[in-house]
DNA sequence: TGTGCGATTACG
DNA sequence: GTAATCGCACAC
């Protein structure tokens, strides 16, 4: 089943483990992701619209990028209805293709998986930024900086689901969810689980 | 205009 | 365990 964007976060989310972002510098395979929400405490759209919040609060489909600690961006796809201020946090990929230009770009990774194994990591190593913030990650028309290629979704099986990493508040619901065993997964446990 | 902090990472 | 580092949200 292809992912519908137009859809909740809590149900797009696990849809789109499986599927492809592709960056400026390579690609990679989703393989974690966390649902974010308006009614949600730990979520940016909590607030309303801001400046910052705009774009999640755009329609589906579009990239939300935003800057965490000062020091790292962090990748979402907006989904549901536009005005609703969803999105989907990419927190893990598996390179499809290991490219030069992530290798140049991740000169910390000594292991290959701490190439994309996390949020802020992923964005590095495919080159996603700030000025990405907005751009249609489903744009045909013209090759896009950042697009997003929607697969079939992962069996469920394949899929575990847990409570969502690095959040001070709504830390109880299990809105994360990650491919079994991939390697690439930024943590197999939720702190204080 | 000022200020506290975060959907993280890396190193000890 | 904790430093790094800055845009943003909200309080004056």
């Amino acid at each position: 089943m292809i992912p519908d964007l137009a859809q909740g976060s809590v149900a797009v989310a696990p849809a789109l483990l499986n599927s492809i972002l592709h960056g400026p510098n390579g690609s990679g395979r989703i393989v974690e992701v966390e649902a974010y929400r308006e009614d949600d405490p730990a979520s940016h759209s909590f607030r309303g619209v801001t400046p910052r919040t705009t774009v999640m609060f755009g329609p589906p489909g579009h990239l939300y990028v935003y800057l965490i600690y000062g020091m790292h961006h962090c990748a979402n796809v907006v989904v549901g209805p536009e005005g609703s201020g969803q999105a989907v946090l990419i927190r893990a990929v598996e390179p499809v293709g290991v490219t030069r230009a992530m290798e140049s770009a991740r000169p910390k990774a000594r292991r290959s998986v701490d190439l994309t194994n996390g949020p802020g990591k992923l964005c590095a190593a495919l080159g996603i930024d700030r000025r990405h913030d907005g751009v249609d990650l489903l744009a045909t028309t013209e090759r896009s900086p950042v697009s997003l290629e929607l697969r079939p979704s992962a069996d469920p099986g394949e899929v575990v689901t847990d409570r969502r990493i690095g959040i001070s508040v709504a830390m109880d619901v299990p809105w994360r969810w990650y491919l079994r065993g991939n390697e690439y997964v930024s943590t197999m446990r939720a702190k204080g689980a």
